[in-house]
DNA sequence: CCAAAAGTGTTTGCGCTACACCCATGC
DNA sequence: GCATGGGTGTAGCGCAAACACTTTTGG
């Protein structure tokens, strides 16, 4: 191809995960380069041969060795041609969720530190991820509402508190639990185990399940997720 | 920058028109290489200084001379590492909305050829362009129900009956004509005119108009736009 | 027995749905 | 005066919102 083109092409990840109804991201402290010492999301560049999908998947597992239950492209970002010191570089996003309490991040062949942050308390980023996480919290907002992705932030059994407070958290609202759980129950795509979770005080309380299979049969029936708001 | 990748970044737009009760694609014919005769997107690669955002204006204007009153990014496609035959190509796709009864293609300096295509009656398209036009016409009608993009495809000013039209055609529903006027109005985002247009038969119908900075306000403010059907 | 969280029903009001008749114009 | 599309109102019903007390456990 006689085309003289030199941008590079990257792929980043916006890895979410929950605990203690706190939203974290993952960040990786960079070793090399202008940026050391400076946090940035998991990324890197995409091979020849490879792709993006595979190249964000290979970013994950080597950086980290997190295995994610959600993963889709966020947006490409391309509009400052200065984003990256070293030369022109567009990156391609995405958007992970993982259940982070089963996770423990390791530092991986790369040897790059791995950490979770708070998204109330964030270190100063390198690059525009800065500007590339607050797109994906906004994404991960919108999405919350239409698509059951709550579910992939939580363990595959959860305790109702939990699920509602995942909502009032990462949405800023308040929500009725009695109303709340009246709608997620009549979509009938949840369901109730014969086992309690606990908390610390309190009445026990019984474990429920996403039952991805069903919703996605309802899906194809029409049916369409929705959590509105007061 | 030491990376040694051999992959080209490409701007792909998808622009859709709307024109007696059909939607309508530009494309390209192409003039050189493999593909030569076949039906492309507008699109092509990116220099190296300029933005993506840029780079698709860029390539409306060389390649069609069109102005778009809409135009965000879709998607980038680069998970087919074989989808362009020269070689590793990404594309970021853009999808963009035209008055389009307002626009005569112009065969322009590129000297391609450029004309509209009834979505009904598309043509073989070039590289997976067609995978690309699929994922913006859903995105198109999804986005039709919450964000009033529909009014970027009819002129400034424009009848009731032909916004009712649209939707019915683009979403394959059927509408009740005056729940649907109630619903509009009661938004009150458009703006009766004191002119009137005319079909060929019939009473005449006011024009309206799209009060776009109302609308803006009004969002500022928490209004939501969205469109349901039964 | 007290504190803490879980679990549960009912009433009210708003908004979507369904539905049919008159009006203005051109020929 | 007839054909064609434009313009309008209402009644019922379903669903979301608001709201408070009882239950179970641990200490």
């Amino acid at each position: 191809m006689n085309i003289n083109q030199n941008i590079k092409v990257a792929v980043d990840a916006i890895v979410f995960g929950y605990s203690e109804n706190q939203l974290n991201v993952l960040l990786i402290k960079q070793k090399y380069g202008v940026l050391k010492n400076k946090w940035a999301l998991v990324g890197g560049f995409v091979k020849d041969n490879e792709t993006l999908f595979e190249a964000v998947n290979r970013e994950l597992q080597e950086e980290t060795g997190i295995t994610v239950n959600y993963l889709e492209q966020l947006f490409t970002f391309g509009d400052d041609i200065q984003r990256d010191p070293r030369g022109r570089v567009i990156s391609v996003a995405y958007f992970a969720l993982v259940n982070s309490t089963k996770f423990n991040v390791r530092a991986d062949s790369d040897a790059e530190e791995a950490q979770w942050f708070s998204i109330a308390a964030l270190p100063d980023l390198a690059f525009d991820h800065k500007l590339i996480l607050e797109t994906a919290l906004k994404r991960l907002q919108n999405k919350l509402t239409y698509q059951p992705i709550g579910f992939d932030l939580l363990p595959k059994e959860f305790l109702f508190s939990d699920l509602e407070n995942l909502y009032c958290t990462l949405l800023n609202k308040e929500i009725d639990r009695r109303n709340f759980r009246k709608k997620i129950l009549s979509f009938g795509i949840i369901e109730e185990t014969d086992k309690f979770g606990s908390k610390k005080n309190g009445r026990p309380a019984k474990l429920f399940k996403f039952k991805k299979l069903k919703y996605n049969k309802l899906t194809k029936e029409g049916f369409v997720f929705d959590i509105y708001f007061a």
